[in-house]
DNA sequence: CTGAAAGCGCTTACAG
DNA sequence: CTGAAAGCGCTTACAG
């Protein structure tokens, strides 16, 4: 049996009204009658239940984050790191962080609207946006605070945290062209997501910064995981004039990059370099060690759920907005192209133009 | 405003105790009624407010999951995954799923005790229990139900779902013996850790299965990272007699062995045998690609959450114990010693001993 | 089969 | 400064 309330008035001959005001720090409380009750509530290990509590206010106090999955078959690698940070950002305002599995946008917007009527949640962190995202639009629509990890093309009207993916791939193609790369090959995510279609902006923003145009077949839009890497490559080797550079759009994209280079008796940074996207840990394991456009990776979830909580505080959503930068993590898969083909490369730009 | 009973009740002239029953399909409503109801409700769209129905039936219906923390600096990499399955299977039950950052058995006990306390959650999931675990004891005395996913010494008092550590480890070093390796060294986890002792045992176990025992120095517990792993495997490359397999109590620590033995120019799976233990999908780009003792991944955590469930709907703790196999994955890290090591290591057995 | 009422444990105007 | 009371939105014996 929980001690209540109840328990405590009677204990100390008071009433739960006054219980409750000297617990919750109303000013017209004795001091010393607000001390009696501190001290009993801890003596005997109260705590308020929340769900009277909350039924009460009218607030939930909780705020869900909708688990990105399907993308690739697993989990993305952030979602456990962005989770540790929501959870704390979140409980230092004594919220708690409920965690729902996303269906990828196709049962979302069910799920969230029968977790709002219900009262479960007032406020949302979603990751990854669609390029057009319904469940930006509901939750718009409901009024419900939320964040977004990521933004789309709309991203004025709401509060989000993103890194800026469409300059971090002007960086990579600008890095590789001045290794003395001309034949500069993406391999892209699925459009339908908001940070593929950013960085697919980005790469053809850096050709086009250099003078250079995307040659036919030389964005691959792939699955979004190594395999899909791995295939995408096979096809930019098999072109008549293959790349001698790749921009991927994830780390784990330019893995299965790695190794498709490696099946041809090819040695990536040597013939051809490849440039990843995400900074993840593991990529410094990798055969060889893999250059990077790293993200910011350190606490990304306490910003946005620090975000999140100002907003429920009444902070205008725009005023939450922080766009963050990438950068370059040189290790082992960038060097200039084999001089063989930079020797023909002289004429490319008519040639492709 | 959310649509309340009391909104379906007026709208329909029926009184609130009524639409409560109709929407929760007790006997007694007639059939009529139960369709005018639930018509009324989905076109309204209805949910019942969970504060007020927790409030009132008196279980919070959520559960907790501690996500661990601190051992390596990052989450570890199965919590993504876990989430993923606890929140389905959590979701099917209609309970909701909080995730609390873990101090790592610093300050766990206080957040249990207050979530517990304030009614908001009505069970725990608990990952990489300590050998000793406080908290274990502090859910079994508060009889809050809980699951853990591991398990300690004194596993028969409770539910939890493991994979066995122990048996892989004989598998791993039996693997090693068989190729023909004599000098097998193990790099091992903190053994405040269960695991880490459980996987600590089965080395020792395998190694006395085949007549073997642990030469000096060849036990080397180590931070729990890949610069732990790297570490630990150079204070191993610079014995007298250094060893020609290291089984490592993790991929990350194994990839960070990986990369201790190529900067000593020596090759991994020919001049020194590695085995890992996860089977982090990412193994298979490590250089070379890395044989590992491999966990059945596959939805532990739908397994954990519906051992939970059932824990609440009344099943026995120690019916709600499954222990799972890890398999050999043969990747490029194992391989027969060095022939010039084996000549010399007839007489192991007898130095050693 | 349905209504009326009490209760879950809080919070918060309103008196005094 | 504190008490008494209403209310948050449900559930569930208890009558009838």
């Amino acid at each position: 049996m929980p001690v209540t309330q109840k328990a405590l008035a009677t204990h100390l001959g008071l009433t739960v009204g006054t219980v409750s005001r000297a617990l919750n720090d109303y000013p017209d409380i004795s001091a010393e009658t607000r001390a009696r009750v501190r001290a009993a509530a801890d003596r005997l290990g109260y705590r308020a239940n929340q769900n009277a509590r909350r039924l009460s206010i009218g607030t939930p106090e909780t705020v869900c984050y909708l688990m990105p999955r399907q993308l690739g078959v697993h989990v993305p690698p952030f979602v456990a790191e962005l989770l540790a940070g929501l959870s704390d950002a979140v409980a230092e305002r004594n919220w708690d962080l409920l965690v729902v599995q996303s269906e990828a946008g196709a049962g979302d917007e069910e799920t969230l609207v029968k977790l709002i009527r219900s009262n479960r949640i007032g406020g949302v962190v979603l990751s990854r946006p669609l390029k057009t995202d319904p469940r930006i639009r509901l939750l718009t629509e409901m009024g419900c605070p939320f964040v977004v990890h990521g933004r789309t093309a709309s991203s004025d009207a709401y509060a989000w945290y993103d890194v800026d993916g469409q300059e971090a791939f002007v960086t990579a193609v600008n890095h590789l062209v001045h290794l003395g790369h001309r034949r500069i090959a993406m391999i892209c995510a699925p459009l339908q997501n908001a940070f593929a279609q950013q960085r697919l902006d980005g790469y053809r923003r850096g050709l086009r910064l250099n003078a250079l145009q995307v040659p036919e077949g030389y964005l691959q839009v792939a699955e979004f995981s190594d395999a899909g890497g791995a295939s995408a490559t096979r096809i930019l080797m098999d072109l008549p004039r293959p790349p001698t550079g790749i921009v991927c759009a994830s780390d784990e994209m330019a893995l299965g990059a790695l190794a498709a280079i490696r099946d041809r008796g090819l040695e990536p940074g040597r013939d051809v370099s490849v440039i990843g996207y995400d900074g993840v840990h593991f990529g410094v394991h990798a055969n060889p060690p893999l250059t990077t456009m790293a993200q910011p990776q350190a606490r990304a979830g306490r910003r946005v759920g620090g975000k999140l909580v100002s907003q429920v505080g009444g902070a205008a959503p725009r005023t939450e907005q922080e766009l963050q930068r990438a950068h370059l993590v040189r290790r082992k898969t960038d060097g200039p192209p084999p001089k063989s083909v930079a020797m023909t490369d002289v004429s490319i730009r008519e040639e492709t133009t």
